[in-house]
DNA sequence: CTTTTGATCGTCT
DNA sequence: GACGATCAAAAGC
């Protein structure tokens, strides 16, 4: 059984499905991962690396167990674990989570949720939950990010959220009948079939 | 229930 | 200067 950091620099769907019921902590708030999403560097026009190094993607290109930190639509910030060998330059974003510690803080971050299922459902609420920003983008997620033992729960497979390329590639992962996943919506930008 | 729209700015062309 | 790995509220049905 590898180690970490070796454990993440398999192929990234398949590092993407180890993910699934692993933990992040961060700033006093706890979430077991029930949702991501594959993004293959070089080879994923829906990648953010796929144009090449930028001073954003340096993370990327960078050792795998790293956190990247993107700002989105003004206003968003998601994160990404970096998988793969160094340079490889593939990620795995963080689109839901369940908070299983500091759940308070989680509230007083978030505002007025209705339900806590929703707390971390969705790549920017999942971040905000964990005060996640700009000054985490490169963070060691070495003791941070803990791998759950041999999974024993249903992964289900669908295509990503939000993208408008690569539509047809089924690598967003979760975990089966999870309450805290968000509803599957096509990107209103994805091409049609 | 579904669809539309406003908020808001870093990044790359 | 246009666009985007988003979200929540509003509007439409």
């Amino acid at each position: 059984m590898p180690g970490w950091p070796e454990v993440l620099t398999g192929p990234v769907d398949e590092v993407a499905s180890l993910l699934l019921g692993a933990v992040l902590r961060h700033s006093g708030v706890a979430v077991r991962l029930t949702e991501v999403e594959a993004y293959d560097g070089p080879d994923d026009p829906a990648s953010h690396a796929y144009r090449g190094r930028t001073p954003r993607t340096e993370v990327m290109f960078g050792p795998p167990g790293r956190l990247y930190v993107y700002f989105s639509y003004g206003m968003h910030w998601c994160a990404n674990v970096v998988t793969g060998p160094d340079d490889r330059a593939s990620a795995v974003l963080l689109r839901a989570g369940e908070v299983v510690d500091g759940i308070e803080a989680a509230r007083s971050r978030r505002g007025a949720v209705a339900n806590d299922v929703r707390l971390a459902r969705g790549p920017a609420n999942l971040a905000r939950c964990l005060g996640l920003d700009r000054t985490c983008n490169g963070l060691d997620l070495a003791g941070l990010l803990v791998l759950p033992d041999p999974p024993a729960f249903a992964v289900s497979t669908g295509p990503r959220v939000g993208v408008s390329h690569a539509v047809d590639v089924r690598w967003r992962f979760w975990c089966s009948g999870d309450p805290t996943v968000s509803t599957y919506r096509r990107s209103p930008r994805a091409v049609s079939p």
